[in-house]
RNA sequence: GGGCGAAUGGCGGAACUGGUAGACGCGCACGACUCAAAAUCGUGUUUCGCAAGAAGUGAGAGUUCGAUUCUCUCUUCGCCCA
């Protein structure tokens, strides 16, 4: 047999034919198997696809097919999350509609994902925006309407008055509009909400379940749900208008002695008396170009608006304080009003400054006497309780707050409160490439859901993008709608497409079902999610509003009953590339730098010097890119699939190097080169083995690479094919029976299937193969390898000797003190002690 | 400011519950093949030392027969929240 050099083109375009053919990836429930359902995070069609995919995919492909020849019944499925932004931007830009955009896009990337060879249902293909995805989405929207899981209120946007648009928080750069670049003030407008907030303890507690999850990401869902435990607290107050108390949260109250201001949002109900004062107006348009976030707010300047009312101290009423608005207190926190204690906040240090108010000390550390001051900082810390009247003496914040909080309500001034930081989800957006919002209004605004044989509401098409704002709202043909004769105007908000990714994957049960989003029975056979993929960027929201979707369709459903969609999660680093800039400090593409001697570079077209910088996530305007469908067509699938997982652990970011990708397709090269050479030594067809260490290798093998495969750790298996490689070119140099080497061979190639699928499967087709089971390893068969016995001398490393596993502490001894060169280090009058591990180490202490 | 995590050769990274530190890959060096180069194959590659040996996992301490692993203090970096 002569060695062809292995044409990875013809090979992998074979084996995806072949599984399209023979819809090898299609799955039906099948009641008598195990399911498996692998799920990666589904893409924005944003045209092409780029590493990140390349490896989010990769790592959920690999696991798919293992599950699946571990005799799983795996479901595998791909969609598009294709409403957002991207498309009505392109679109103006390109003068097309985001619908045709869309569609090419998701062709193209579609057509980059199946080069991948990814083991994909393609038959369950989603897209969100297709009516038949959204039209559920909408249903879906009014069975939470009906039950009063979604409502409408008033709340603040950052509004972009040149644009005329809603603008995200991430679309605020530095107070600014990404695109207009105006000045974000905040608009109130009416929206709508799901009450996410109704499930914060709920979705607190679920966490606990969660022991597939990174406690990373567990984390992240716990502080931003933030649940705290304090107390609401009634303060008398006197002033000129019709006000008599203050209701306030705080976590603190055992700082109550140190109160020295009382500062409310300025949306504060109190502010309708302000609302003809200059002064006021003034201030409040100060503080709206600050921007909604907490963010925003915590760096920016802290402002107040003294008012000419006091509060009253509920322990010490002969103190009077005044009362501010302030910009840094919001009115979705608490009550939209929290009281002030300078010395142990540094907020309210600032602002007691800033307003010159007093600064009184009631917590020292637990270092510092009872004479401790506050100075330059306010002391957040925790110790004991001074100039606090009856309260001195006591631990704060732990026992202080108990005790200040029992006090209270003896008196009835405050009582004991929870309360979570996790505010209600407001989904709708000023935006046309969306899911619209199934509502209708009257002229008095009342709200009408449209009933259910009237949807799906579709898209307009044929719309203007080049005016101002949202285009649906000039719609005036399609907004108009006429229900039980009523003549009513339809909603021109659109939902959130955090919403679509929200249920996408019950969606993915049923892909066809017409009657509801997803089928009961498939979704029984398939849910939940049992591993989950996808980036960490999406820890929080996406997560945590999935989980809301299951528990909000769940709730007062006695049909259907799921609170947790992904029962494990695995979260992948980042691809990332060095980055280049040439001298005039444009960033340059790594196609246009090559390399001499490995380390200095230069510019290809003028070889003038580049100035290399750090590596980082790759990204377009770093243009530290590297494209996915030029490394598969110069390397093939499988080299880019191994080199993708092999040089870093998934969890964390890999760096790409050209140097890396060219040794895996050598290695692929590698791999045939020794294909031929075990396919010519079984032709041979030896007589005897030579002795029965092949066995012992795959076994070995087989061990290390099913562990590395279960835990994740997918840059190990790669180092274990790079083993048994070597393993093998050794073994095959000695004549072995042609059953010995087919049977170790055909195992060997079965654990690369879902590494490198389309070499495995031609190899094994060539090998005669119709094996389909991942081998397990023997553990009999490890029992036979001698083992390596670490020899210390007073816990120094002095040797090692080979024995047979679990022998006696006797025997290893006997060894050792026949071993000349272990035995120059020791008397055996002189020891003290032995420490033996057995199968590991022996310690002699002299 | 708070929370979480990380730090190991020239580089990416291995080392299961405390038991051979540096697997595997990149890079580099040398050798073979070649008129030569590329490709390929082989050997070596933590540091110091000819060697025996010694030192060594961000720094410093501690627990232990034994610490990359556990505890404490510190430094630097990353991520999230503020």
């Amino acid at each position: 047999m002569t060695s062809q050099r292995y044409n990875f083109k013809v090979v992998e375009e074979k084996w995806q034919k072949y599984w399209e053919k023979n819809k090898t990836f299609h799955t039906k429930i099948d009641k008598t198997k195990e399911k498996f359902y692998c799920l990666e995070m589904f893409p924005y069609p944003s045209g092409k696809i780029h590493m990140g995919h390349v490896r989010n995919y990769t790592i959920g492909d690999v696991l798919a097919r293992y599950k699946a020849l571990r005799g799983y019944n795996v479901l595998h499925p791909m969609g598009w999350d294709s409403f957002g932004m991207p498309a009505e931007n392109a679109a103006r830009q390109n003068n097309l509609d985001p619908q045709t955009w869309t569609e090419t896009n998701i062709n193209n990337m579609k057509n980059q994902l199946k080069k991948l060879g990814l083991s994909i249902d393609w038959d369950r293909e989603i897209s969100t925006c297709s009516k038949d995805y959204y039209k559920h989405q909408q249903m879906f929207f009014l069975e939470l309407l009906k039950k009063k899981l979604v409502f409408r209120k008033e709340n603040y946007v950052n509004w972009d008055p040149v644009d005329e648009t809603v603008l995200a928080n991430e679309q605020v750069i530095d107070g600014k509009g990404w695109r207009s670049g105006a000045v974000v003030e905040r608009k109130k407008l009416n929206q709508w909400f799901f009450n996410i907030s109704k499930f914060s303890q709920d979705l607190l507690d679920g966490l606990d379940k969660l022991d597939k999850w990174p406690n990373k990401v567990k984390t992240m869902q716990k502080n931003w749900i933030g649940k705290s435990f304090g107390c609401e607290i009634d303060f008398k107050i006197e002033g000129s208008l019709p006000i008599s108390k203050i209701k306030c949260f705080t976590t603190r109250p055992d700082t109550l002695f140190g109160f020295s201001f009382l500062a409310l949002s300025m949306d504060h109900e109190i502010s309708k008396f302000y609302k003809d004062s200059a002064e006021f107006l003034k201030f409040r348009e100060e503080c709206s170009k600050t921007g909604t976030t907490e963010e925003a707010i915590a760096v920016g300047e802290k402002i107040g608006f003294k008012t000419d009312l006091l509060a009253i101290n509920p322990l010490n009423p002969k103190q009077k304080v005044p009362v501010f608005f302030a910009n840094f207190v919001l009115m979705d926190y608490g009550f939209g009003a929290v009281f002030g204690c300078p010395a142990h906040d540094q907020r309210d240090f600032d602002f007691a400054k800033k307003y010159n108010l007093k600064i009184n000390t009631v917590v020292r550390p637990y270092d510092q006497d009872d004479d401790f001051r506050v100075s330059s900082e306010a002391f957040p810390g925790s110790g004991i309780l001074i100039n606090s009247d009856f309260l001195n003496g006591l631990d704060a914040p732990e026992k202080s707050t108990i005790e200040t909080i029992k006090y209270l309500e003896e008196k009835k001034i405050g009582k004991k409160q929870i309360n979570f930081r996790l505010k209600d989800w407001g989904v709708s957006r000023q935006r046309y490439w969306g899911c619209p919002i199934p509502v209708a209004y009257d002229e008095a605004g009342n709200v009408y859901p449209i009933p259910e044989k009237l949807l799906p509401v579709e898209l307009p098409k044929n719309i203007n993008l080049k005016g101002k704002g949202n285009p649906l709202d000039d719609m005036q043909d399609w907004k108009e709608i006429k229900i039980d004769g009523k003549k009513l105007k339809r909603e021109t908000d659109t939902l959130d497409t955090f919403v679509c990714s929200s249920w996408y994957y019950l969606r993915f049960c049923s892909p066809k079902e017409l009657d509801y989003g997803f089928n009961k029975d498939d979704v029984d056979y398939w849910m939940p999610v049992d591993q989950y993929i996808g980036g960490i960027e999406h820890a929080i929201l996406h997560l945590l509003y999935s989980r809301f979707f299951m528990r909000a369709l769940s709730h007062q459903n006695s049909n259907f009953n799921l609170d947790e969609p992904f029962e494990g999660l695995f979260t992948q680093g980042m691809v990332c590339h060095e980055t280049y800039k040439d001298t005039e400090n444009n960033w340059l593409s790594p196609d246009d730098v090559v390399s001499i001697d490995g380390k200095k570079y230069l510019k290809k077209d003028n070889s003038k010097s580049v100035l290399v910088g750090p590596s980082e996530s790759m990204s377009k305007s770093k243009k530290n890119t590297i494209d996915p469908e030029n490394i598969i067509s110069n390397y093939g699938a499988d080299a880019a699939r191994l080199f993708i997982l092999s040089d870093s652990p998934p969890e964390k970011d890999v760096q790409w190097s050209e140097e890396g990708m060219e040794s895996s397709f050598k290695f692929v090269l590698k791999l045939w080169n020794l294909n031929t050479k075990i396919l010519s030594e079984i032709d041979k067809n030896h007589e005897k083995d030579s002795d029965n260490n092949f066995d012992k290798i795959t076994n070995r093998f087989l061990k290390d690479i099913t562990n590395n495969i279960e835990q994740f750790s997918y840059n190990k298996i790669i180092a274990n094919l790079y083993e048994i490689y070597s393993s093998l070119s050794n073994e095959i140099l000695k004549p072995y029976k042609k059953q010995t080497l087919s049977k170790n061979y055909e195992k060997i190639l079965i654990t690369m299937l879902p590494i490198i699928p389309h070499f495995s499967n031609e190899c094994l087709e060539l090998l005669n193969s119709k094996a389909s089971s991942w081998p397990d390893h023997d553990e009999d068969v490890l029992k036979e390898e001698l083992i390596i016995i670490v020899v210390q001398i007073n816990g120094k490393k002095r040797g090692l000797i080979k024995t047979k596993p679990d022998v006696s502490e006797e025997n290893v001894f006997n060894q050792i003190n026949k071993d000349e060169k272990l035995k120059k280090f020791f008397k055996e009058g002189d020891i003290k002690k032995r420490i033996y591990v057995k199968n590991k180490l022996m310690n002699i202490l002299i």
